[in-house]
DNA sequence: GAGTGGTCTAGACCACTGA
DNA sequence: CAGTGGTCTAGACCACTCA
């Protein structure tokens, strides 16, 4: 037993950074603060700069750093805590007007969610959760045509008014419950825009299935920013868990 | 306005990437599937090794590989669901011998979410949570000592039986109600090691806070797979959304 | 135009697995 | 032991923001 044994675990250099920042912006650094530009952080710290971009990256990805290109690196505020609770028997949107109705076709996994054949039509309308000033989510509800038969006569199907038309339509049935699941994700191209975020950000999906009548009656797809979101249940929106 | 404005939007190599082999996922392999080793992955592609890594790297974050030092990169299954839905008047760990207790201070996050002063004692039990043969979480409840009277005067601090006289100590209050959250986190080391993963991997962190006699009597944390858990509230395990 | 973060390269070595 | 993914380097160029 010459060797020592001790150090038989190396922690990765990135990780250890990221404690080592992590502690710092507890300390030293104050809400919205530009920390120094990644070279001269990668510098500092006698590391490559992909190593001191894997600890900021864990770091933005725990919600504790904000980056943006051109600009520089903030601390970020504490996640805003998101509603996302069940108020189980309540069809969304009733006569809120940020809703708009989109012209596109629902993926394959949510026809197979809807139960319905490809190439059933299917409305779709979109709206974008917006909290403290901030967008927060882009959620997409789908709805069968066979859900809403009394839409199907009026015209203007990519109209913004629509969207109104097919959420009060949904109002008339019988909502008999609806189940959620929330798992991880990365924005699409068009969600991430809308959030304000690049291509393949994590983001948090929400999947709402709503049954009426012992049918899938529509499918909301939300999806949230991963990095400020916190998404809370009950009636909590003071629970927080900071550092 | 000689200059082409087509392609203004030079999309990224690894977005690219991700994209071509996330369709060669559904087409060309299996579950379980062994994928060609990163260096000839990239140099089949014609990109270096590290790009490559950054495509392979968000199909992980989605669920749809699996990478094992030493073994190679797998295709992975569909997430599982893991219920963990409400039930809205019940303790955790009734009668379940899962739990075993840990002789451990709480965070400081968690002291403030029980509304106590750092120098309380606090009982902490653990356990881990194995769904279809493998771990996909790991829980932890914390117990204000003022919450379990009746549990003063028993010792052994640190024993494995502790945890069941914490939990049916428990069950003897009144539960008023509870609330949860959900956010994105990444392992810390020892629950990586637990669950099999490296430290710093994508984890959905649930925290619950258990409500009795208008107080907080206790808090659990439990960190979940991001990559291979969906979490499911409500009656639906098999509420699906692959691909 | 200067300065920022985002992407990409071509290499090196390490830690781990399993035959 | 050979082969895998994980870490790290030192550079380059690009896209974007803002004064």
């Amino acid at each position: 037993m010459g060797t020592t044994q001790l150090e038989s675990v190396p922690e990765p250099k990135y990780w250890h950074l990221k404690t080592v920042i992590g502690e710092a912006l507890d300390t030293d650094f104050a809400v919205g603060e530009i920390l120094p530009n990644e070279r001269d952080l990668a510098a500092r710290f006698g590391v490559a700069r992909a190593t001191l971009r894997q600890a900021l990256e864990q770091l933005e990805l725990e919600g504790r750093l904000q980056r943006r290109r051109g600009v520089g690196t903030t601390v970020a505020p504490p996640r805003v805590g998101v509603d996302v609770s069940t108020t189980q028997h309540a069809w969304p949107g009733a006569g809120e007007d940020t809703w708009h109705s989109v012209d596109s076709a629902a993926p394959a996994a949510v026809t197979r969610l809807l139960d319905i054949t490809p190439d059933e039509r299917v409305h779709v309308v979109r709206r974008l959760r917006v909290t403290e000033g901030q967008p927060v989510a882009a959620e997409l509800l789908y709805v069968p045509a066979d859900s809403v038969p009394g839409l199907a006569a009026s015209g203007a199907p990519g109209g913004p008014a629509r969207a109104r038309d097919v959420l009060s339509e949904l109002q008339l049935l019988a909502l008999d419950g609806q189940d959620r699941s929330v798992e991880l994700g990365s924005a699409r191209a068009d969600d991430a825009k809308e959030l304000d975020r690049l291509p393949g950000a994590p983001v948090l999906v929400v999947t709402t299935r709503y049954l009426s009548e012992g049918r899938t009656a529509a499918v909301s797809v939300a999806t949230y920013r991963a990095d400020t979101c916190r998404l809370t249940f009950g009636d909590s929106g003071d629970l927080v868990m900071a550092s």
